[in-house]
DNA sequence: CGTGAGATTGAAGCATTTCAATCATGGTGG
DNA sequence: CCACCATGATTGAAATGCTTCAATCTCACG
């Protein structure tokens, strides 16, 4: 642990900082990855991994959002939305098996590919990264523990709501800007069923919408709103 | 609902049967963890650790099945049922965060408790448990992942099925001995639901009840069995 | 400014829950 | 060791929440 400095470098492909996985880390062990990763722009509704094949590398998402979802019969369970900072598929590689979902970009992305390798050398021979990994590896952990029984417990309405919050949250000033049928992916649920409701909080004026753009207007009623109806 | 903590003395097999988490270790590794180690034994019903509160150490199941849950509103939801050689609670920790799910034993158990500080100290001390922490966190969220999309898309009636079969396997050539209300939980669905199905399994011939007892008699046929009715 | 994908609304049907009531069981004290 | 009692299992019936299908509307983009 002899090299603890901190680094905020920009990535030497696509310039933008780093970030997430990357921050606290010595700056050897970001110059080892940096020097092997190509970053690339991805367009909007870029698939650049699949369900079932074999990773072999992990991506680093530098900019936008994509879309992590598995196959069901007919639609599509959407798992979570992850954002810049971070890192994705390292999970199957580590766990030395399939990639168990597809990734999907929902807006352009500035990507970082790493090579499996690579990545595998930076983890044996990093101590920081690795405690690093492990660390998120819990985190993503305990967040999915979470999920998993609010998604079981309870009602549509309630998780449209929570779903809805955690949107606002993660698209900042912006308003949500998502596909119904995603949206509804991602809460667990017919896309009528969350256009329904979704009226009924635009009537009740916690919500506003201008086309597929939803805005969140009232962050607490809208809680309340939810048990009742 | 007190905590039934009986035995204090150190387990006398825990140094000699490795399994789980503990294979494929080197010597040092486990004698290190070993020598801080208190195995005691858990009556059947015993809470040992709870939703909310801080980890100080973590669990190693050394014999015994333990329900690993999440308080709802209500009903209880239960993420999982983990067995001999499982750790638990290392996540939190990790994480650095408090315990998001309780664990209670479901039978008699044999634990090993592994102070907060020697799991800490093995871990940076050692790649190879690390790599195996990591390992294993990494396929437990892959696990989780399908779970959630199980949860999320099927029906109850398949979902019963499933689990049927996964406590099936967990029980080996005993029947499944669990309360219906645990069951249920595990299953996400109300108690009623699932001793109507199971009824119907029963009528059917693809299991057998003796009283709370349950054995998985055809397990092909109650997959197909699952989709129809 | 047309066209197709996506958003919205209505209505019917069904799966699941909930409440209520009864039955079985197994652990406990007499 | 047995009777008892409490906990858990089971069944019925009513209520409801959600999905599905079908039809219409609207927006974004070439």
């Amino acid at each position: 642990m002899a090299d603890k400095k901190i680094v905020q470098t920009a990535c030497p492909t696509c310039k933008t900082v780093y970030s997430g996985i990357y921050t606290e880390l010595p700056s050897q062990d970001v110059d080892m990855l940096s020097a092997h990763q190509s970053c690339e722009l991805y367009k909007k509704g870029s698939s650049f991994f699949h369900e079932g094949s074999r990773p072999n590398g992990i991506f680093f998402i530098h900019k936008g959002k994509v879309k992590i979802y598995k196959h069901g019969d007919g639609r599509e369970q959407i798992i979570k939305i992850a954002k810049e900072g971070e890192l994705l598929g390292y999970r199957a590689i580590l766990a030395d098996e399939q990639f168990p979902v597809s990734a999907k970009t929902l807006e352009d992305c500035h990507l970082c590919f790493i090579p499996k390798h690579i990545f595998l050398e930076a983890l044996l021979g990093s101590p920081a990264f690795s405690q690093k990994i492990l660390k998120e590896a819990c985190r993503e952990l305990d967040l999915m523990t979470g999920v998993l029984t609010h998604m079981a417990q309870k009602t549509v309405h309630e998780r449209i709501v929570h779903t809805l919050l955690e949107l606002s949250d993660m698209y900042g000033e912006n308003p949500i800007n998502l596909k119904r049928e995603d949206m509804a992916g991602l809460v667990g649920t017919a896309t009528e069923t969350l256009i329904r409701f979704l009226s009924q909080l635009k009537e009740a004026g916690w919500i506003e919408i201008q086309g597929r753009k939803i805005r969140v207007v009232n962050k607490v009623e809208i809680k309340k709103f939810a048990k009742i109806y």
